[in-house]
RNA sequence: CGGGGUUUAGUUCAGCCCGGUAGAAUGCCUGCUUUGGGAGCAGGAGGCCGCAGGUUCGAAUCCUGCAACCCCGACCA
């Protein structure tokens, strides 16, 4: 375990690559842009998993599995799909290798009658596939999941924010009307804000992007977004709207009640391994990582404090019966044992992986039937009575949970301004989220881009309408947008 | 794709200018002492010095080429 040198206010960046290897998250892989999600980093990916999963169930949806390979024909008949992807997708050529004097090179022979695209997205594979499944309005809708590996070729990576092979979901949901079609991608934005706040701790704007951001194939891109400790917006997740423009693209018809035949409309969702970045820069310190109770693979960890082997039969005795007390009320929880680390480098360790609660026990807690409970969110320590422990446990995870979303929602809030003059805007665009008039061209959307990196993260939705002037060129706007630098 | 950097022990790096056959810290192994905030001492293992050529009696070091990765831009539903 190495120590976490490079604080927060120093660099950023080289922070959060250093907090992701050292936490013993990812690391670097042979393969350029590709990590590999190590244990501990795949562990809180299992978290989020669940929780999720859990939500598109109990919204009615279920999991399905397709190809990783697209047909090269297939991702071109969608046109402003394949526009938006073409330029970052790995391409499968040939299906062998030969031995040329002792070097393996691709066999010419083996050329691939049609190329296959490496899915960077699955709607064209998918909706090849729906056609077969929706014959009749009795079929739908058709609300399908997948968890899955994408890959795009992506200019310049960073661990788990963008790198060439994430894992996500996608949702594909197929309906009879465009109502319900609206309907569904509003929810699952609705379940994706849900989780970001109540599970990540991260509070969310939730809104619509503009046509410039929006997803290429879709009517309306729905997003939320992030903001990060250094100001930087990240988007947490998309769901979008698709009309019928894939039905229209493969041909997917159904029989109305009324016996006529129609396009299926759609909506597609999803969240990455991203994820994992926005928990990382929205909570952690120059400690190490802090992680939120609800996503936390260990909520409490045990240390064991001991001088003679006496003294360690009876610490560990005692500690076997706080560890099988909090298990038994459903918590996680780590009995670190070991006797090759003293108790400091134990704190350390455990503090660095975000751990949100500490319970030492040592000698002078058996004589006064106490531990010490350290919380890793405000790094606070109390003597507590073993009376009850569990419940005060679980009381103090809730109240780390509820502090650390609060912390990130003051910082949010702190870091967010309104608008109404140039100078300003240029300014605290470099600080966070702005709130401006925009004309509503994407010519300003662009300008304004090329002159500070900042782009329109969002048209927050129930956004009040109120008449004003855009923040560039003083045309007359109806709302504010919301800007900021974004990951 | 531009600009910069890196490549030597498991890891982080020094050594290179000025060529003489490999170092530190940390981690790892063994033993003893330790254990309430990253332990101490002693002993030990561990390297095709990114790859391929070249110069030289001799190359981690000089020269030429190549490659990979990282960082900053550009790009990014």
């Amino acid at each position: 375990m190495e120590n976490q040198k490079i604080k927060r206010s120093d660099d950023y960046s080289g922070w959060y690559n250093n907090l992701v290897k050292n936490a013993d998250l990812a690391e670097h892989s042979a393969v350029k842009g590709c990590m590999v999600i190590k244990p501990y980093g795949y562990a809180i990916w299992e978290k989020m998993q669940q929780e999720l999963d859990r939500r598109f169930k109990e919204t009615g949806h279920v999991n399905a599995y397709f190809p990783l390979f697209i047909p090269k024909s297939f991702f071109t008949k969608e046109a402003s799909h394949v526009e938006g992807f073409a330029t970052e997708c790995a391409v499968v050529t040939h299906y062998r290798l030969k031995n040329v004097d002792g070097e393996m090179v691709v066999d010419p022979d083996a050329k691939l009658e049609e190329e296959l695209i490496v899915r960077p997205t699955s709607e064209t594979i998918i909706w090849n596939t729906y056609k077969g499944w929706i014959q009749s309005y009795r079929d739908l809708p058709l609300l399908v999941n997948q968890w899955a590996n994408v890959v795009r070729w992506e200019m310049r990576t960073r661990l788990f924010l963008r790198t060439t092979e994430f894992l996500w979901q996608e949702g594909h949901t197929a309906h009879a009307t465009e109502a319900e079609a609206v309907e569904e991608t509003r929810k699952m934005l609705e379940v994706y804000a849900d989780f970001a706040e109540n599970i990540l701790a991260v509070p969310v704007i939730k809104g619509v992007k503009t046509e410039t951001e929006r997803f290429a194939g879709a009517l309306d891109t729905y997003c939320i977004e992030g903001l990060m400790q250094d100001g930087k917006a990240l988007q947490m997740g998309t769901s979008h709207f698709l009309g019928q423009n894939f039905a229209k693209a493969f041909d997917v018809k159904f029989v109305s009640k009324e016996n006529k035949q129609e396009f299926v409309w759609a909506s597609s969702w999803g969240v990455s391994t991203r994820l994992m970045g926005a928990l990382i820069m929205a909570h952690s310190d120059d400690e190490g990582l802090v992680l939120p109770p609800r996503l936390a693979p260990i909520q409490v960890v045990i240390v064991p404090i001991y001088r003679s082997d006496e003294e360690q039969t009876k610490v560990l005795e005692a500690g076997d019966k706080i560890f099988a007390a909090l298990k038994a009320k459903g918590l996680s929880v780590k009995f670190d044992t070991r006797d090759t680390h003293k108790p400091g480098f134990k704190f350390a360790e455990w503090e660095l992986k975000g751990v949100p609660v500490r319970i030492a026990i040592g000698p002078r807690d058996l004589e006064n039937q106490t531990v010490e409970i350290a919380r890793r969110d405000t790094k606070e320590k109390q003597l507590v009575s073993l009376t009850d422990l569990e419940n005060k446990v679980i009381h103090l995870l809730d109240n780390i949970q509820e502090n650390i979303y609060q912390k990130a929602l003051d910082s949010r809030t702190e870091k967010t301004y309104i608008c109404d003059t140039w100078d300003d805007f240029e300014q605290k665009v470099e600080l966070g989220f702005v709130h401006a008039h925009w004309d509503g061209t994407a010519e300003t959307e662009k300008k304004i881009k090329e002159m500070t990196k900042a782009t329109i993260r969002c048209i927050p939705l129930n956004n009040v309408q109120e008449s004003g002037k855009c923040i560039l060129t003083g045309n007359p706007s109806t709302q504010r947008v919301l800007f900021a630098k974004a990951y």
